[in-house]
DNA sequence: ATGAAAGCGCTAACAC
DNA sequence: GTGTTAGCGCTTTCAT
């Protein structure tokens, strides 16, 4: 059995209270009380049970953070932005993965409340109403980390995307080209539908350029399905000469696809892409790309939450983080 | 205030004691009474609160998983084989990043131990005294995953690193190198020194080749370090035909100084290193790489730790798991 | 500055 | 089958 407060307060002879109050920091302590139960702490090995203080306090210190595969380095980034900060303001995190299934994602959020955690930060590319109103009604903050909310209801950390995709096939449009595509995750995803494709269309529009139905094309958001869709785009009549890519893996994918066809980035085709890992650094020719800050959002999402926790007065709860362009070699330069 | 088990029991005029079975699914229970607690379970919304769970039964059906740095594709990947076991069992996972610092790594051992977890998952590239110590210590079962322990003390999941690189580094010396180098992360790092480099100094003993001193080449682990590690590499008496590399991050960074030196990889340089991310197939030429299993290795720890959190008899408590070697382009094929 | 005591919401004997 | 009751280890009034 593990020494307990009360085994503490015996051996110091003092109260639990009072041995609660010194584990507390609470300044109600004489100095020499405090150096003895300290000790005691120390020679007995003393651990406060914190499920036994969350139980008493109501409060877990701990917050649940939901994210579609941890595994995507998307969503590692974050976390580890998440993270940093929980650390510093003494947080522990319960993670888990949903893999975008809304029905996984209820489930999580209920799991998560059961366990009492302080907050949430949830992430996803796409809200369902269900996880929608599953969110709503829990009574503590949630933050949406670098997560679409199309509703905007909730607090939420975010670039804007569709500015972002707009301006990177304004990159492309500057260079010259008439005919460009975009390559996209699945459009059953907000992220994809109504942010970096709408913002693709507003580009094009605006350069009062035509977008053939075969310019866009669905992906699975996999390295492989996006290095057979270059079989779908090199017969087009007018085949394009860029590509804008919803990330900077299936423009890895894309471009070996196109090399292996025999044509070469950028001299044949110009690609820019949303960049979410090292790869668009890694391979050559580097890809020009929109730099998302991962880090930051998960840090800043997880700032916004212990205010929110906090009961501080928040002006902004929907914070919009700035991104940059990031030009490397798969566009030419000028 | 919530709904507790109390409000359910008036509700339903039965005991908290028989809400409390209903809840956790023991049989001893009228099956018409059964229905009506669970309609008013159902209907008052009752979510049962974990934290007075986990200090009436000293269980929190909860696991502490403590990794280096999520944002790194080798943890992420493990994490995510973690996540899905503990997910099948029903634990939920406490996350938290060490940066592999041997302080922090004690504190968090202790933090975890505090919010009471059912069992420990603990990843590092070395492991101090400090935290061996403390890993003893601990009254909880702990698993090492993907983790080195030089002492073989603890339940561990791994592969056989060291046979892995000489394996790896007789590749190259059945291409007929002579000279060939090895790029690593710190020697500090049981990993490297103990495992990696063994393997590589052993395959190259026993082929009877020299190892000159600046053919090791020692590195921080990352993409840009390594891609100026050529330039103590070019201008060597002789000059390395091949490199054998710690993992593919460090590979494609020296593949690319390779490249903008002017050379080409595999005619110049043939390369071969551990795989950990995407990354070792997204690149041109794609790598010749080992391939850890790390969504395995995460996934049978979990598994391992859920016997021992169960008490049940483990004949092995030090699985190891196969690997491959991936032949691809970095290495020309015979 | 310190102690006594009442919970926090649940599980787990034990009794019936 | 079901109810009663005593904790689990701590925080938090409320006294003193």
């Amino acid at each position: 059995m593990a020494i307990t407060i009360y085994d503490v307060a015996r051996e110091a002879n003092v109260s639990m209270a009072t041995v609660s109050r010194v584990v507390n920091g609470n300044p109600n302590v004489k100095p020499a009380t405090r150096k003895k139960v300290t000790a005691c702490i120390e020679r007995l090995g003393y651990r406060p049970n914190a499920v036994a203080r969350g139980l008493a306090s109501r409060k877990t210190t701990t917050i649940g953070v939901i994210v579609p595969d941890i595994s995507k380095s998307y969503y590692a980034e974050l976390s580890r932005g998440i993270a940093d900060v929980a650390t510093m303001y003494e947080y522990n995190i319960i993670l888990s993965n949903s893999d975008k299934r809304s029905l996984r994602e209820v489930e999580l959020i209920e799991d998560h409340l059961g366990k009492q955690v302080d907050g949430l930060i949830f992430m996803s590319d796409s809200i369902s109403d269900d996880v929608r109103k599953e969110l709503k009604l829990a009574s503590i903050p949630i933050v949406l980390a670098g997560t679409l909310d199309s509703e905007m209801n909730f607090p939420t950390v975010n670039i804007e995307n569709k500015e972002a995709a707009a301006r990177a096939v304004q990159e492309l449009i500057d260079n010259g080209h008439k005919h460009i595509a975009f390559i996209s995750g699945p459009f059953s995803r907000d992220i994809n539908r109504l942010s970096k494709k709408m913002g693709y269309v507003d580009a094009m529009k605006a350069a009062g350029l035509s977008i053939p139905e075969e310019f866009i094309v669905e992906t699975d958001n996999t390295y492989d399905d996006a290095y057979e869709a270059w079989n779908r785009l090199k017969n087009l009549p007018n085949r394009p000469s860029a590509v804008f890519a919803g990330n900077d893996e299936i423009a890895v994918g894309l471009m070996n696809g196109i090399r292996d066809d025999g044509l070469t980035v950028p001299k044949d085709v110009e690609m820019i892409c949303f960049q979410h890992s090292i790869l668009a650094r890694a391979v050559r020719p580097q890809l020009t790309a929109i730099r998302v800050p991962l880090y930051d959002l998960g840090a800043v999402s997880m700032r916004l939450l212990t205010k929110l926790m906090n009961n501080e007065e928040v002006e902004h709860t929907q914070v919009v983080l700035p991104y940059q362009i990031e030009h490397r070699d798969s566009i030419q330069r000028k």
